[in-house]
DNA sequence: TCTGGGGTCCTAGGACCC
DNA sequence: TCTGGGGTCCTAGGACCC
């Protein structure tokens, strides 16, 4: 027996979320531009039948939204995840098997459900009634059709939000009706080499032979064709997993040119990082610095580059983060560019717990200290060594990364440590 | 003259999503 | 002049090990 999945979707989100709390807001053109009110990132209906594209940049377009009456909102994610949280509430009392894929959907199992397309319509009353926030609902056997089936229901009206894609027949009308690039997991680049294929349209994606898809496209093409079919490849995840990346990023103001500016970006960058890391109680045993100059900038140089550093014990403490953030700043530094963005991911996450306690979550505490005397002493860069904290009592293995094999992966402290 | 090969780990980067 | 920020997964290919 297939389970039916449910993909809840809110309408318009960001948009809908300012006008709840500004109901003038309503039946009026509405748009949510990104952090630095760069680019629109959410829109309403109203704005989006006056042709205003998602991504579209703000200042090309002032004066094409002051003409048309479009209402401008910076972000506020605060309120958005506030109310997300309630429209999840909502959605919990329906089943408990559900999936929060991102801030405004979720994928639910309605499985034991006879009566889907009611059931459906009165989670979407609820949901409304109790939070303000319209959403729409999609049924189909697997995650991939579930998409295609809240894409109807947004598009066709008459649907009053929700589609129901069990049947066959029903899959093949709603594919019929979309291109390539409308498939969860299809953007320009992989149409571009399905069309190179003979690959147009979704429905011959979905009768290619799988084996075949997956010789020349890869795995993750393979499923698509076959969760097409009807086929589930991708489960609900139902448990919450913990970040397996953390990032705090930002574009610049105005071009960056020397390297002390750089390098004030990203200590501020690892102490939002790290703040978010804490949060969730976790601890990073890699940290990655990375730079882009402006691909808006043609007549610029370019220059995009990463570099990652491995610390010899996860930690979430600012102080050692920021060491490991400095060198990796120092190595990808290049002179004569204009920067125009800079960030850091924390990668290699784990529970603080699993790594001797909280202890190294303490930003200055006697542990983190002694860590930081303990990295002066080490010295070994290749091969593979145990590495002894002596001064903390910590005795971990770790198994040293050496330099010829990556020039951008490092555990030299004294280098390290070298940096101001 | 002949010059292994499979398994695994790692990095970098591509591609996508919201 | 001004074009977001935060994520996930996959893979090619180098390096290493035995």
């Amino acid at each position: 027996m297939v389970t039916p999945i449910a993909l809840v979707d809110c309408n318009n989100f960001y948009a809908s979320c300012e006008r709840l709390f500004q109901p003038a807001l309503r039946g009026r053109p509405v748009v949510v531009l990104s952090n630095n009110d760069g680019c629109v990132i959410a829109r309403s209906n109203e704005a989006k039948a006056l042709g205003i594209g998602m991504g579209d940049p703000w200042h090309l377009n002032k004066e094409k939204f002051a003409k048309h009456g479009v209402i401008v909102r910076s972000s506020n994610y605060t309120l958005y995840g506030d109310l997300s949280g309630r429209v999840v509430t909502v959605l919990r009392a329906f089943t408990p098997d559900l999936e929060v894929y991102s801030i405004d959907e979720a994928f639910l199992s309605f499985e034991g459900f006879s009566q889907l397309d009611q059931h459906a319509r009165t989670l979407r009353a609820t949901v409304l009634q109790w939070t303000g926030i319209p959403v729409s609902v999609g049924i189909a056997p697997t995650k991939t059709l579930a998409k295609v089936a809240n894409r109807t229901a947004k598009k066709t009206a008459a649907m009053e939000g929700v589609c129901n894609l069990m049947a066959p027949s029903d899959q093949e009308l709603a594919l019929s009706q979309l291109g390539l690039t409308d498939l969860w997991g299809v953007a320009g680049r992989l149409a571009a080499k399905l069309e190179a294929l003979g690959i147009k349209t979704p429905l011959q994606l979905r009768d290619a032979d799988p084996s075949w898809l997956r010789e020349h496209m890869g795995v993750v093409m393979e499923r698509m064709a076959l969760e097409l079919r009807g086929t589930p490849c991708q489960a609900l995840t139902l448990a919450v997993a913990h970040n397996k990346s953390i990032i705090a990023s930002r574009s610049f103001g105005q071009a960056v040119t020397q390297r002390h500016e750089l390098e004030q970006a990203v200590a501020m960058h690892i102490s939002r990082a790290a703040e978010k890391l804490r949060r969730q109680g976790l601890v990073a045993g890699v940290v990655m610095v990375f730079v882009t100059t402006n691909p808006f900038r043609p007549q610029d140089r370019q220059y995009v580059a990463s570099r990652t550093i491995g610390l010899p014990v996860a930690t979430a403490d600012t102080t050692v983060l920021l060491k490991a953030a400095m060198l990796a700043t120092v190595r990808l530094w290049r002179d004569g560019f204009r920067f125009k963005k800079a960030g850091v991911t924390l990668l290699e996450l784990s529970p603080a717990a699993t790594v001797q306690g909280d202890l190294w979550t303490a930003p200055d505490s006697p542990r983190s200290q002694a860590l930081m005397k303990a990295m002066d002493r080490i010295n070994a860069v290749h091969g593979r060594e145990t590495v002894k904290l002596a001064a903390s009592g910590i005795e971990r293995k770790w198994k040293l990364r050496s330099e010829q094999r990556s020039p951008h992966y490092t555990t030299d402290w004294n280098d390290l440590l070298r940096v101001e």
